[in-house]
DNA sequence: ATGTCACATGTTATGTGA
């Protein structure tokens, strides 16, 4: 079973992209992040006629907006946001659904630049707000994978040898923290359980060519608990997606279970 | 400060979010 996640950033203009990757990659299992559709205007058709069924929620305005595609099976959903979030009415960050036997969470987590600010602050509340609903989902005894666009970058080893970042949001100490507490819990960051040492990137900004020179960011995981780990056998990032023309400035990061 | 890209507002650009 391959689940991915995919920071698409506008499914209307990378529909076709889209289409192409999931006939190459065949994910059984995708959570999509940035949508940046109203809730009405998602391609349904186009994702049935590809194979899959979705479950999804778009916002107005065509900010954020999350989804969970399933190939030949329908996800059963048990959450369209984050327990407690008083936003959660007005930003469309997060959705969950049970697939085959597996809970998964897709998440797309605030930005929070600039920083320090009130961004940030509401970056660190949502975080907050997840941690505790992970340990909720960790104890469940079932599989777990969340997975998405964490909008952090866990050590210095997933971004480019650079200063320029020093004083963003994805980078700072109380970011890193957050993510050291969910691997605290207990959950596997996925990619570098099974890819320790490598550079791995998720993540290439439009500016500054920094795609042509590799200046990238892993800020895209997924997070397995004890139940999911037991079944990991890959887990990789569909770089060349980032590639084409047209593309989203994320590539798809995803996991093989047994 | 800059670079790029998508969207909102409602220009014939400018601002915001990333």
């Amino acid at each position: 079973m391959k689940i991915a996640t995919f920071n698409i950033n506008s499914i209307r203009n990378r529909l076709p992209r889209l289409l192409e990757w999931l006939e190459e990659s065949r994910p059984d299992v995708v959570c999509l992040q940035e949508l940046r559709i109203f809730h009405e205007e998602f391609p349904l058709d186009a994702i049935r006629a590809a194979g899959y069924s979705a479950i999804w929620r778009g916002q107005k305005p065509r900010y954020n907006g999350v989804a969970i595609l399933a190939r030949g099976a329908e996800p059963i959903e048990s959450r369209r946001a984050l327990p407690g979030d008083p936003l959660k009415d007005v930003e469309a960050r997060y959705i969950e659904a049970a697939v085959d036997g597996v809970l998964i969470g897709g998440l797309y987590a605030p930005n929070g630049n600039p920083q320090p600010g009130p961004k940030f602050e509401r970056k660190l509340a949502w975080l907050e707000l997840f941690i505790a609903h992970a340990a909720e989902l960790y104890a469940s005894g079932v599989p777990v994978v969340l997975a998405g666009d964490y909008n952090i970058v866990p050590t210095e080893r997933d971004i480019y040898p650079t200063t320029s970042y020093d004083k963003d949001a994805l980078v700072q100490p109380q970011s890193r923290a957050m993510y050291q507490r969910l691997l605290d819990q207990g959950w596997k960051d996925a990619i570098r359980t099974l890819h320790p040492d490598a550079t791995i990137y998720t993540f290439w900004d439009y500016m500054r060519q920094r795609w042509p020179r590799n200046a990238g960011l892993r800020i895209d995981h997924l997070l397995l608990n004890p139940q999911a780990t037991k079944k990991l056998k890959e887990a990789g990032v569909d770089k060349a997606v980032r590639g084409k023309e047209g593309a989203s400035d994320h590539a798809p990061a995803w996991v093989v279970l047994r």
